[in-house]
DNA sequence: GATTCTATCTTGTCAATGTCTAGATAGAAT
DNA sequence: ATTCTATCTAGACATTGACAAGATAGAATC
């Protein structure tokens, strides 16, 4: 990506908006998110400490923005599952908690509402996006859904973020260590999503 | 409770250290836990900025000491529920989740590893006490579990943990909007945990 | 080409924080 | 009465977020 020939002066970077997004991913990923500061995103990009204020009003913009990246990602990880049958709403289920995995720091920020910006339109409708993938896991969008379809929905979901919650934070490790020898988190995970699947044909 | 009458000189506070976790608490429900800084507890509690270094070496160990009582008191309204069947299984996620919604701050304190010390033994010692009261739920401890008794176990905390991390963070708000007018989230709860029990019957 | 505009940066400042240190205090121990 | 020490107060330092003043450099205008 001929992004590092952009030619870089003093007082116009050229992209520093997605110059800082890219520094704040690398020290979120490095460091953790108790180091992820503007002042720490602007060294990373070779600024001072003041240029972000330009791009990102504060720091909670600029979270919202990591975190909106994040969930457009995971988007896209859904996009690839086809979720018509039961075993691929497992494949949805999988690829949410692979996401998580293999995004830890970014995970745990796009769910970090306390740090976030509710009202910032970016996160909002990248995680609208994301969700409404998941949603489909299970289920065609219903016309005055029962209760008890929206029970479904609402546990295929809970499921599978408790699930990733659960694991990153380490709160699994008791299982593991009950499991057969060489238990996965994706064979878990399996287990998981065999406990609560049913069939649906009959409702 | 006698214990407004602890008198309490400028240099020997009585029980400082109750005192801090007290004030730590009135900040974290009253202003969230970004506020929940180690000034403000002092200032909370009437002491100069220095005053909780005594007691609690930094910020990391008196949030960890305070997630701790807050899973003490989980583990207590986990204590109340009769797990030996199905039915109990399901008051025993209510319990998980009313807990939450009642003690919003706290709980996601209690799950905010970032912030809280790992190594605490305190924290250690109440999370695992917790944990265990709701692993029992759905089944009795097993020697050498399968792997899907394990998921089993597992589904059950996930569903509810992740059900009660989704609904605090606000991301249930388009479910509630389809769902039948006045239902409330011990409903929608009900409906998740009877999705997820129902799959368990058809196998 | 000169001038003006303004987006984009640098530098500095202030208040708040966490952490650490020196020393004061007051209860316990001798 | 003296000494010890747990427990506090007060201060200092580095870092942070946010804000402001001003410098810079590319764009727009004449």
């Amino acid at each position: 990506m001929p992004k590092q020939t952009i030619e870089k002066s003093s007082y116009h970077h050229g992209d520093l908006r997605q110059a800082l997004l890219t520094s704040a991913e690398t020290i979120l990923r490095r460091e953790g998110l108790q180091s992820l500061t503007l002042r720490a995103v602007a060294r990373e990009a070779g600024v001072s400490h003041g240029a972000p204020a330009h791009h990102f009003p504060d720091l909670a913009n600029l979270l919202s923005e990591l975190a909106a990246v994040g969930f457009h990602r995971l988007a896209a990880e859904l996009d690839k599952t086809d979720d018509a049958t039961i075993q691929d709403r497992m494949a949805t289920g999988r690829a949410y908690v692979k996401f998580a995995i293999e995004n830890k720091e970014l995970f745990q920020l796009m769910f970090q509402s306390a740090k976030l910006d509710s009202s910032n339109t970016t996160l909002r409708n990248a995680r609208s996006k994301a969700i409404a993938r998941l949603a489909k896991s299970g289920a065609v969008p219903l016309e005055a859904p029962s209760l008890a379809q929206l029970g479904d929905i609402t546990a295929n979901w809970a499921v599978v973020h408790g699930f990733a919650q659960l694991l990153l934070d380490g709160r699994l490790a008791t299982i593991f260590k009950l499991a057969p020898e060489g238990t996965t988190a994706m064979n878990l995970l399996d287990a998981v999503l065999t406990s609560v699947a049913r069939a649906r044909k009959s409702r």
